[in-house]
Parts: C-alpha cells; sequence; structure tokens
RNA sequence: GUCCCCGUCGUCUAGCCCGGCCUAGGACACCGCCCUUUCACGGCGAUAACACGGGUUCAAAUCCCGUCGGGGACGCCA
C-alpha cells in the first residue's frame, strides 16, 4: 500500500550523492553537511549515494578519495547504495516511462561534446521529427538495431505550468515548453544522471533533496520524471553556491587544491573549524555568533536559516603555485585557531603527532604534552605546530644569526657583544644550580638581570635566542623547564661560542 | 542567444517576509592603543556597506518598477 504522507510531514530521509569524477570539493562537503544537519536536526535519515553512472570519468581512486574526506569530516550516514549496482532498476523504469507515452526514441547521432550549438539561436529543445516519429517507425528502426537515445517526452503546446516551492527560493515556475527534451538512457542503454537520480530518489524514498543552486533549474525536468514515475516528488531545498574570490563556480581545474577537502586537512584545520567555516557560509544562526561546535549547530540548523546569495570562499590566489599557508580563508584560519583552543590540551596533543611525524620529528607522547600548552595559542593551524616547536625536538638546533643574541635598544643598529656575553654568563653560573622550576627560574633569572643592572627584556633575549634558536618564541621558563637543565646549559655554551665570531 | 537566480562593510553575515526601535549590528582581515620577557593570546578603539534610478508612503536597507552588475542552467556530464 502507498504511502499517502506528504514528503513534507515524513520523517526526513535526505541523501548526499556525489559522482566520483575527482576529490571530494568544498562545495560538495558543504552540501554533504548541510544534508547530514538536516536529516539529525530532524531524526532523520541520512543516505549516501555514489552516482557513478558516467563510465568513462569514473575512477576507483575518486571514490576512495571522496570517502577519505568524508570520513575525516567525522559525520556519518545511515545508508549506502552505489548507482552502477542498480542499473537493472533505472532501466526497467525508463521503459515503464516509455511504455506509459512519456518518452520517445530519438535516433539523432549523438553529439560530440561539450560544443553544445545551443548558443546560436536561443536553447535547444528537441531534435525536430523525433517526437513526431509514428510508432511504427520508431519500432521498426529499433529493431533494425539504430542506436536511440530515449528522451523524455516534455509536454508542449498545452501552456502547462511547473511549479514547487523551494525550501531556499521560495515558490518557482517554469513553462513546460521551455524544458529540454532531455534525456533519459543513452544510445549505448546506460541511464543519464536524470534518470537515475529521480528513479534513486523514488526508489530510496527521500524526501527532501538539498543540492547546489546550479540544480535550480533541473528541478523542472525531475518535476516531470517523478509524475511519469508515479512517485510523490520530494521536497527541494537549494543551496548558493561557493564562488572564488572572482565570483566564477568554485571548480577543480581552476582553482586547483584550494578547493579540496583533503588540501585543508593535510594542512591542519581541524574537521570541526572546517564545518564550522562551511556552514557559516550560505547559513547563519542569526544570533551574531560564528564559533559553533557541531552539536550547536545541530541543534538550531534550520533550512529558513539558508541565504540565497553565493558565498565567496575567500583564498588568495596563490593557492597554484603553493601550499602557502595564507591562501585559505582568513575567516577559515581563525576559526582553526579557535577551535585549537577549545580542545583539550591531551587531545590537541594527540592530534599534532602526525604533523611532527611528517616532519621527520619523534615527539614522545609525554614531551607533546608538555609542549602543547605552550604552543597552542601560537599555531592557527596544526602544521604551524611543528616551526612553532621543532627546538623541543631537535637534538642539535638549527644554525641561526648570532647576532640575534646581542638585544638592540630602540634605533640603534649595532648591540652590545659584550653584554650579550655578560648575560650568558651570568645566567649559566644561575642555572647550573637552581631548581629547574617556573618559579625559582622566575626569580633567579629576575635576580640575575638585576645584578648587572639590566631590565628583563634584555636579560631574557640572549637566553631566549639561545635556548629556542630565535627571537619569537613561547614563553621563556615554562620552555625551559620542559627543555630540562642540561639542553639549556649546553644551548647557552654554544651560544657563547657563537658570539665570538662577532667580537 | 533563451530561461532562471542573486545584489548590505574587502570577505562571511544580522536586519528585509510583518516599512519607523538602523545616525545599519556582529565576525574575520587591516590599522592603532593597552597588557607583556619576545611572539602569541586577551582587552579596547578606529576605518569600512544598504549597486543605481524612479516610484509608493508622514517614513524604505526593508514594498513596487526599471537599469546596471554578478552568477547559474540550457549535453546521449553529473
Amino acid at each position: 500500500m502507498p504511502d499517502s504522507t506528504p514528503s513534507s510531514l515524513k520523517t526526513p530521509r535526505v541523501r548526499f550523492a556525489p559522482s566520483p569524477t575527482g576529490y571530494l570539493h568544498v562545495g560538495s562537503a558543504r552540501t554533504f553537511i548541510f544534508n547530514w544537519l538536516f536529516a539529525r536536526h530532524n531524526n532523520g535519515t541520512m543516505v549516501l549515494r555514489l552516482d557513478d553512472t558516467d563510465v568513462e570519468r569514473n575512477t576507483e581512486a575518486s571514490v576512495q578519495s571522496i570517502f577519505e574526506g568524508l570520513r575525516w569530516l567525522g559525520l556519518n550516514w545511515d545508508e549506502e547504495y552505489k548507482q552502477s549496482e542498480r542499473l537493472a532498476l533505472h532501466r526497467q523504469q525508463a521503459e515503464a516511462i516509455f511504455a506509459r507515452g512519456r518518452a520517445y526514441r530519438d535516433f539523432t547521432p549523438a553529439h560530440s561534446g561539450d560544443e553544445g550549438q545551443s548558443s546560436t539561436q536561443g536553447a535547444w529543445l528537441c531534435n525536430p521529427g523525433m517526437r513526431e516519429l509514428s510508432k511504427e517507425a520508431s519500432d521498426r528502426r529499433a529493431a533494425a538495431g539504430e542506436p536511440f537515445a530515449l528522451r523524455y517526452l516534455v509536454p508542449r503546446g498545452q501552456g502547462r505550468t511547473l511549479q514547487f516551492v523551494d525550501r531556499v527560493y521560495g515558490e518557482q515556475s517554469k513553462l513546460a515548453d521551455e524544458v529540454e527534451d532531455f534525456a533519459l538512457l543513452r544510445s549505448d542503454g546506460m541511464p543519464t544522471y536524470h534518470l537515475a537520480s529521480c528513479v534513486d530518489d523514488a526508489d530510496l524514498r527521500i524526501t527532501h533533496i538539498i543540492r547546489g543552486q546550479d540544480h535550480l533549474t533541473n528541478t523542472y525536468k525531475h518535476l516531470l520524471l517523478f509524475e511519469a514515475l508515479g512517485a510523490e516528488a520530494p521536497q527541494f531545498a537549494h543551496l548558493p553556491l561557493l564562488v572564488a574570490p572572482d565570483g566564477s563556480k568554485l571548480s577543480k581545474r581552476k582553482h586547483g587544491p584550494v578547493v579540496s577537502v583533503t588540501t585543508y586537512r593535510d594542512a591542519g584545520f581541524l574537521p570541526q573549524a572546517f564545518v564550522n567555516f562551511l556552514c557559516l557560509l550560505g547559513w547563519s544562526p542569526k544570533n551574531d555568533r560564528d564559533f559553533l561546535t557541531l552539536e550547536e549547530i545541530r541543534a538550531v540548523f534550520t533550512l529558513e536559516g539558508v541565504n540565497r546569495a553565493n558565498a565567496v570562499v575567500n583564498f588568495t590566489d596563490t593557492a597554484l603555485s603553493s601550499s602557502d599557508l595564507d591562501s585559505f580563508d582568513a575567516k577559515a584560519v581563525w576559526l582553526n585557531a579557535e577551535h585549537i583552543r577549545a580542545l583539550p590540551v591531551d587531545e590537541l596533543a594527540r592530534r599534532l603527532e602526525p604533523f611532527f611525524e611528517r616532519a621527520g620529528m619523534h615527539a614522545s607522547p609525554e614531551k607533546l604534552l608538555a609542549v602543547t600548552p605552550l604552543i597552542r595559542e601560537r599555531i592557527k593551524l596544526l602544521r604551524d605546530a611543528v616551526p612553532a616547536a621543532d627546538f623541543f625536538f631537535l637534538p642539535q638546533l638549527a644554525p641561526y644569526d648570532p647576532a640575534e643574541l646581542v638585544p638592540l635598544k630602540k634605533g640603534e643598529s649595532t648591540g652590545d657583544v659584550a653584554l650579550a656575553r655578560r648575560v650568558l654568563e651570568t645566567a649559566l653560573q644561575a642555572l647550573a644550580t637552581t631548581p629547574f622550576d617556573h618559579d625559582s627560574l622566575d626569580k633567579t633569572l629576575r635576580e640575575a638581570a638585576a645584578s648587572l643592572g639590566l631590565k628583563a627584556g634584555p636579560m631574557f633575549q640572549p637566553i631566549r635566542v639561545a635556548v629556542c634558536g630565535r627571537k619569537n618564541a613561547p614563553p621563556l621558563f615554562e620552555t625551559m623547564v620542559v627543555l630540562g637543565r642540561e639542553v639549556c646549559l649546553e644551548r647557552i655554551r654554544q651560544a657563547e661560542q657563537s658570539l665570538q665570531s662577532l667580537a
């Protein structure tokens, strides 16, 4: 018995239907996220369906890459399908539509590709002569083995208006006469996207189709298809597009790695931050908040909160040339920094480990746990941790300019080398015996500064550079505690040595 | 070309449906100041937008029309 409950009242069943023709890109990821949020907010079901009917362009690597991306996002789904395994259903339904007189055979040879002759005299609607072919002629040619595509017989000349209410864009309508006779089956018998998609949506009882706005005008075709299938059309919600800074649609070919989800993962974005960022592109909680946890978003997410204007992913266009940190959208980076700071230290430490691993540094869990609090406010992306904390793990400091050891007063171009040497000597003596904990170091070193008639700044800089190999580093005492007495003394001695080259 | 969608600070957006509370709010970025042993975090502050033109109205970012601008769709791709 058919379920007559209107789709708007049923428990939602939504689907994310990527086609495996490349890696998962940010636009697709956002569509997935919005579907997930809608499903989870409404206690609905999330379906993942691989739309892999284009045998030519589908690759296994792409399937893997998509799963990899989705897994990283950490959002689950409840059911999984592959369109290529449902071919029989698609063909059977195409036959049924044909049998109902809603489709016809088109024997016109396939067009070679994307040249398209549509731009010259308005839109292409159908191949003349083919709609009107008599049943006999059509059957005869088919029986003779002439290849044909099956096309939807769009109602023409009846003044019929197709309409639907989009959950984001509102009331939409269009004259059926303006819709092309789209293909259902290709001449090789394979279903097209439109056919396979609608047949599966109907069969899987999808209640809400949430997808990119680039499908808005395709919806009329789909309405026609659901009708011919004898299925109630689901609700539609189209999402504004994600565009590049120049306003064009994000494309893998044109914009490169910045549109791939794995690029964000590899750069050290936290999935929750990435999701947070993507959600803010085209949706808003409307309460001036922007740092949100997944759970907070899920709790308040509604389609009514989605806007209609395209959103710019504001990456820098140096993206093609390098893996430049600055190439990411600044807000995404900021959100990531916020999420990093919101993470418990032990979890952050665990997340950081693979980045050190990849950089060839063995960071023991204990040491990493000690170092993490010192850098967590100093990194925006996880991978920033490596340059920020390398000196903790390197057995030998990378070479640095000894001049860094010498503090400069305002306006001075050359510092007092002798002073720097005195500082280091004093420090060496003091540090040889003082207990290596924060407060003792604080007290000892400040007293040492006083004894030299120095303020903290000029006292600490030579030590910091000696110990860290650079001027900018985490707070000195905590750093020294983690490094330990041996390492600190050794590095200060080396610094003293290198100072000689300046004398 | 035809059809469709969109147009608030540089960017993401609130406000628009149900005109007045909007001398347009928040966030990021940028700049400045404060905090401070460096860097960062944090705090404070500054600059910055209703695409344009007509209506309607006592009153328009909000309603209507037009213009311009941007985007999308028009495949035997998805």
